[in-house]
DNA sequence: GAATAAATAGAATATTTGTTCTGTTTTGGA
DNA sequence: TCCAAAACAGAACAAATATTCTATTTATTC
């Protein structure tokens, strides 16, 4: 069969993605879902049957094809040709697009990029001997039953902080971030039995360090984010979670602090909800 | 049907090539050809039919066919998902892992620690892939000659954007980051030639899109980091930068973008430096 | 150079996969 | 609250694709 012209199709995949983004606000639930699952996962659509991919966003077969139908396509064997071409220019697989962005020039950003997505990925493989699992459960243990859980981190750490806040807000877990917004010392908010989850990277900011001790001097209970031993965080009893994150030149990225961070969020989350 | 077994096929494509480059050379002219074409072409397995490889291989169908048992398979089909599942072994389903951890028993802090290291590096590994060189070096080029860079973004990609005007304030690039405090609006900051830096994710904060799109209309480059050609930031002529995270049950890290954030940052602050 | 075994092409069949259809449920408007 | 229209799930059907079979050709051995 002579494969149909077709106008009103895509014929290409940002056209594809264009078309989705304008109308899949005004789409209903299902075809929507299908959208969702579409934007997110692009990839799949090569190698899947509309069966499995249904099943992977969660809809009924039929819902694909009305999905496929409603943006022009004459079915999904059509919608799926796009995606398999796509793929066919696509395939160098990550270690040769590395070797290719390194040989582009060293000053390219695309180079740079090569450079720091090596860095992330070694230190994020790294983080797996770094972290002592004793600590880990310890320091879910106290942020899992505090009443209040108090944020502080500044310069290079703040972003993770801002995380942990964001995140625990999204779990419904009490805490309080402490931006140093307008210098006002904030340091007053802590109440007994409560916790706090320090963030500090050498040179470590003075004012974290500060407000750990005189936390601890309260007696409450201390978990320092921070990249080593040697850090002052050490010296109060704090319970240590180390990342050390691999430099690339004099810049050091966040990849591997971000998966610890996470995982510790949802950990204490998870904590929360099963008492 | 239960796939069923069959020990002496080759369970990875590693196995798979090490043993065609064995026994290619004492394999009957069609067989031959097939393997050589396999070699060569590995990419296209994955995404055509029997008939269009045979077609391509210039060989019948059946010899495909005959080759595949050859090799140990029971057909096309079971040397096909070798390929698929290559393909796919960067999106692993990382929801039923999780909860096959929960049933388990295995919900520790170190699991899920694990879990998201997982995530983490191949969410960094796919970026390779999903960021375009040529998008990227617009972007260096738009943020490394703006007077001003206005760097946006709430929620989850908050920490994101603290990060960038950490960066440009350590290599003296002028930038504002609107925090959104205070719900302020800040937007009549911006000022003709400067640029803006957008960062979100789905779901899209209004805010965000909604500065970029002032921003735009305006005449003001925009350069987007977000998560898919279908973000609502695609319909703005902005700049893209492509970044997906592999989720974990219902959470997403932020390991690659914040590989991606700082190599841009570091890339737009050498392209300052050297004119 | 004939006999035998192996390899091959193409047709026939079985299976999988894509698509359409129908009865039912949900949604939105009067 | 009811009615009409849209959306939906699941089953039925159609198309495509993979697989097997058989007659024929090609190579190998004696």
């Amino acid at each position: 069969m002579v494969p149909e012209l077709n106008e009103s199709a895509p014929a290409t995949l940002e056209e594809l993605f264009r078309r989705l983004s304008e109308r899949a606000e005004t789409m209903p639930k299902r075809l929507r879902q299908c959208a969702d699952f579409i934007a997110q996962y692009p990839d799949r659509v090569a190698v899947s049957t509309v069966a499995e991919l249904a099943a992977a966003a969660e809809v009924q077969p039929s819902a694909m094809m009305r999905f496929c139908q409603e943006l022009g396509f004459t079915g999904f064997s059509q919608l799926q040709r796009l995606f398999r071409e796509e793929y066919a220019r696509n395939w160098p697989d990550y270690a040769t697009r590395l070797t290719n962005l390194r040989e582009l020039g060293a000053e390219s950003p695309a180079a740079m990029l090569a450079e720091f997505v090596e860095a992330g990925r070694a230190s994020i493989e790294k983080l797996m001997t770094t972290v002592s699992p004793e600590m880990l459960e310890r320091a879910v243990a106290v942020l899992g039953t505090a009443p209040l859980i108090h944020i502080v981190g500044f310069r290079r750490a703040f972003p993770v902080a801002c995380y942990f806040d964001y995140a625990f807000e999204k779990m419904r877990v009490p805490s309080f971030l402490h931006t140093g917004v307008g210098k006002l010392n904030t340091a007053h908010a802590l109440r007994e039995g409560e916790a706090v989850l320090a963030i500090t990277f050498a040179p470590y900011s003075a004012e974290t360090v500060a407000f750990a001790e005189s936390a601890g001097k309260e007696g409450l209970s201390v978990v320092a984010i921070t990249d080593s031993l040697s850090s002052p965080l050490q010296r109060l009893e704090a319970i240590p979670l180390l990342v050390s994150e691999l430099d690339v030149g004099a810049f050091r990225a966040l990849s591997a602090t971000f998966a610890l961070a996470i995982a510790l969020a949802v950990a204490v989350g998870a904590r929360r909800e099963n008492g």
